[in-house]
DNA sequence: CTCCCGATAT
DNA sequence: ATATCAGGAG
């Protein structure tokens, strides 16, 4: 069977298994997912999402976040890692965003990738989830997923979204990242994934020569 | 490659 | 105790 065709199976199987699947993330707006992305590198969506309630209350623009001071806006995010690196970033991004984007958050990869603390990760996400343009995410349960799943043998995460983009329809891109993601935090977690009662086994490379 | 740097699971 | 976690910048 071709990539294509494995591709299009096992997405089917896991929209089947896991309808309306949706990023963790909690958000009501372009700019709030931007926030919580930034939040969440190295970091679980649960706790990204025990600070926004009252970090999206205290601050509602993106000139909210650029003229923050940064001991309130540390202190709001201080039980999330590396918050004094994200402080910054949101800080500098959101003034990028006033000085350059007239408040608007940009919607495009290479506009967002400029933002700081914005790497392609975090643009793709947004770019899908909130504005719902075709993008693929690539953090680690997607490379971990996709490459055991044999839809790569790339490690590069940017060559990971080019093979996962030529293999899966434009349509699917943005339900294929959650998709992946979520299968990976709850099923083929990075140790001791759940093969015996993963839906889409019978797809995987993983699976198959694991069981040699 | 190193640094950032807190909560949770084990 | 310590390994690891939805990354990005320098």
């Amino acid at each position: 069977m071709d990539k294509r065709d494995r591709a299009r199976k096992i997405l089917k199987t896991l929209k089947r298994e896991m309808p309306g699947a949706r990023i963790a993330l909690n958000f009501s707006s372009p700019l709030e997912l931007l926030v919580a992305t930034i939040l969440s590198a190295q970091c679980t969506d649960e706790r990204v999402n025990k600070v926004t309630p009252a970090l999206f209350a205290r601050y509602r623009t993106a000139r909210d976040y650029a003229e923050a001071e940064t001991e309130e806006l540390e202190g709001l995010i201080r039980s999330i890692n590396f918050f004094r690196n994200k402080a910054k970033s949101i800080k500098a991004c959101c003034n990028k965003i006033v000085e350059e984007f007239g408040g608007r958050i940009p919607e495009s990869v290479d506009e967002l990738t400029k933002l700081p603390g914005v790497g392609r990760k975090t643009a793709n996400i947004v770019l899908g989830s909130a504005f719902g343009i075709p993008a693929i995410g690539v953090d680690t349960h997607v490379k971990r997923v996709a490459g055991r799943l044999g839809l790569t043998n790339s490690t590069d995460p940017e060559r990971i979204e080019e093979d996962l983009s030529r293999i899966i329809p434009k349509e699917l891109w943005v339900d294929a990242t959650t998709l992946l993601i979520l299968h990976g935090r709850r099923t083929c977690k990075a140790k001791k994934p759940l093969c015996e009662e993963c839906a889409v086994r019978d797809y995987c490379d993983y699976y198959s020569s694991m069981r040699k």
